[in-house]
DNA sequence: GTCGGCAGACTAACCAGTCGGTATGTCGTT
DNA sequence: AACGACATACCGACTGGTTAGTCTGCCGAC
């Protein structure tokens, strides 16, 4: 049931340091990340459904017995992807909003930031917004509280800024932050890495976007 | 390979005219357009891969027999649901571009359009962008070529509005649209139909949005 | 000598698509 | 106005293949 990957900082690896040299394909890291490395580009790849658990196993060197040594099931591998994300998205976002700087700078800052480590983490963005749904039940609703909790911070820099004047109040906050999460999610269907611009120009524009939109 | 259903006006419903007020369950609707129906609700509940042709054929009231007579395919069902979308909003833009009211106007009236009309499918949107990946590699280069037109037309609104200067060309134009419809495919992720708000109000939101983001 | 870490065969379910068959309707011919 | 020939619309059993997850047991490290 409960995933037993991921216990602490996945760099340490705990116990599964042991995986050594092994003949076979990849290199020296630890099986978990390697069948996390391996599931998260199979299901960018292909889709969640589509990637059965022996093409992961296949792709990360190891049998089924190590996958399910490590984690409950396979819905527990695009949990755990998903987490991933979540987390560096929202530590990034605290940081960013403590700062002591004017709302329209904290907010154009942080606006610019999810889209860059979205598109350094495309492939988890993908997965993210396609195969949400295809979570248990608990699994998709814990996800979606701790979606909840990133919006509800971006939205109450917004809602600072509408207060103290310096954003239009024109359209409700809770509005403009889906119309902004909107064109995030929707930038793996059309960002391509070494493409014309580069992940901070497309991170500056959208952010000039947003704040645009917000002048009063 | 090639669907047969839909050959002309889907109300016609040509030869299954005859489908007659059978015991069974539900209405004298045509067979084609009740499998339609009936796949639009399951694939947007549960997913495409997650949805089993029997199940949709028994949602239908009907047998496998019966759905491959009328389609080639489950992928086929999928391409029909898409393109059902894709022309009533292609219809709908190219109606509204072709007006004599200044860009701004346009802009306005077909950004908001596609909010209203994607509200009132947003199973079909749904599925659209959940989905759209697990078609055949074809008919997925067939749909992408379908929607690259529809954004080429509002882009075309957009720089229209750049050359003549009522529109601020701080940004590419095809990064404004891809952000506007970034928006647009993330409306079934959110909006509940019965919320807060109308469909006609947050059309205009979110296009009120747009066009302040691109005042000069 | 035992315990984590893993191998790999096995199970029980499913599923898309096929195919032979039936019922009903249409149409040209006589 | 009766008949045969052909087409459409559908039924439902069947096939060949795939899949997530389980379980028994080996093996090297401490």
């Amino acid at each position: 049931m409960a995933t037993r990957a991921g216990e602490g900082d996945p760099v340490r690896g705990s116990g599964a340091r042991t995986a050594r040299v092994r003949s076979g394909d990849d290199t020296r890291v630890p099986v978990p990340q390697r069948l996390m490395a391996a599931a998260t580009r199979l299901f960018a790849e292909q889709g969640y459904d589509r990637t059965s658990v022996q093409e992961i196993v296949e792709a990360a060197g190891v049998t089924k017995g190590a996958l399910y040594h490590y984690f409950g099931s396979k819905d527990d591998l695009l949990h755990e992807i998903y987490g991933r994300l979540l987390r560096l998205q929202q530590e990034r976002l605290d940081l960013l909003a403590d700062r002591a700087a004017p709302v329209e700078e904290r907010l154009r800052q942080a606006a610019a930031d999810v889209v860059v480590t979205t598109i350094d983490n495309l492939d988890d963005a993908m997965i993210f917004f396609r195969s949400m749904h295809q979570l248990s039940p608990e699994k998709q609703k814990q996800v979606r509280a701790e979606r909840r909790r990133y919006h509800e911070r971006f939205r109450a820099l917004i809602e600072e800024g509408q207060r103290s004047g310096v954003f239009s109040d024109a359209t409700p906050a809770d509005l403009v932050v889906d119309y902004h999460f909107g064109s995030v999610h929707h930038l793996s269907s059309w960002y391509r890495p070494g493409g014309r611009l580069t992940p901070q120009a497309v991170a500056d524009h959208l952010a000039g976007l947003l704040l645009r939109a917000l002048r009063p």
